[in-house]
DNA sequence: GAGCATACCTACTCATGCGTAAGGTTACGC
DNA sequence: GCGTAACCTTACGCATGAGTAGGTATGCTC
């Protein structure tokens, strides 16, 4: 019972550094599937084939290990972004190849998507830090819009363009959710889709063309 | 200390149907400050000044009373959209009014709105609960623009409508949440910022003019 | 003013799951 | 070949909070 062979380790020893990888890939699989509060410690330990005092010893608590996860899925994701992005393109091409990218790490990493928004947004601890990275998210596009009208010698004020920033932001975020919850989508032809959305009505803002409600 | 004075009953004795909705009152607002397991039943109970067990006996588990919360708050947001709705007339007038009943409602239950959105998008047992109040609203979405389109004369498949349902809806929840955080923002300006994205960009849709990716 | 239903309470049980103490085992440097 | 540091384990302490048992008061009905 006790006698473990010692000529079959059965669980190899790996540096720090592996593992660490292993516990993050268990920590978001298991946090995608069952939600913050619903995943267990024990269950992660498990998933990644090791055992929970390690998991304590190299990634702190369950709020620190949650952490880890969002700003490694995040990091990656920006990258994804920040990598497509060519700041001397015209507007749409940037917008296009931002969303693109975006997309196309969502439908690669459904589950870290998961992990990321849906379960970050509602969770207090880590609202802000989600909060914080979709707001880097709505500068960089508030700050594209600014840039393109400015060249069309207009101008608009900051609160008007951030919330239009947040009104694309936020249906890219739906689009994505729709994304991750249908395995099949192709997230290019999602990302065209997107694109339709946002830049038609862009363009028309662009121009100065606005909506404005009918007299009652 | 055990001798409650009798003539002074403080705490009045009141019929089911009262309770109830204090319960719930008291149920929205701790689920939106807390989350909803971070939430608990004995502060719920607190909050409404009553003792847990009532909390039971009318309300059920935990789950059954967030389900109940949903529910209510659900069908008050989707009975303020509907009123506004009014079947016949044309499609951006629709729109608008249903954009203004949605922010409108928004911004008069700020801590509704963050119980319904963001604590159930997350947590797996309510998010169908959730997922079907908002595929109620992609299709009416959906519906208005068919519509629109088949009065065109022209039609598009069913995925990319309710894609582009998705993201307006998606949109629009992006800038309820904005407004839950900026307490000092209007409702009715909001609806008309999501009104401008939306319909300029949806009215451009309307009239067949699609954008395509670059040539590589 | 007896009976009964409904409103309401205090004070528990019990499972869950985070976090840790204390000890075993492998590999690598010297 | 031996110490020591890093890796890894089993087995527990303990707080929190969901849900309940069992009992008390109030007011309505006849």
């Amino acid at each position: 019972m006790l006698a473990r062979v010692s000529s079959t380790p059965a669980f190899k020893r790996l540096p720090r550094a592996v593992r660490e990888q292993q516990m993050l890939d268990a920590a978001v699989k298991v946090f995608s599937r069952r939600g913050f509060h619903a995943a267990s410690m024990d269950e992660i330990a498990d998933d990644a084939g090791i055992s929970k005092p390690m998991v304590y010893a190299y990634l702190g608590t369950k709020e620190e290990l949650f952490v880890a996860c969002l700003h490694r899925e995040g990091t990656r994701m920006m990258e994804a972004i920040a990598g497509a992005a060519a700041p001397d393109l015209p507007a749409d091409e940037r917008l296009w190849r931002g969303l693109r990218a975006f997309f196309g790490f969502v439908g690669a990493h459904r589950d870290g998507w998961a992990v990321l928004y849906r379960q970050a947004r509602g969770s207090q601890p880590f609202a802000g830090e989600l909060a914080a990275m979709r707001d880097r998210l709505v500068e960089v596009v508030a700050g594209m819009l600014d840039h393109a009208l400015r060249v069309n010698g207009r101008e608009v004020s900051a609160t008007d363009l951030e919330v239009v920033a947040y009104a694309l932001v936020g249906a890219s975020e739906s689009l994505a959710d729709w994304l991750a919850d249908h395995p099949e989508a192709d997230p290019e032809k999602t990302a065209t889709r997107m694109m339709n959305v946002a830049w038609l009505g862009a363009d028309q803002l662009l121009r100065g063309t606005t909506w404005r409600p009918p007299a009652e």
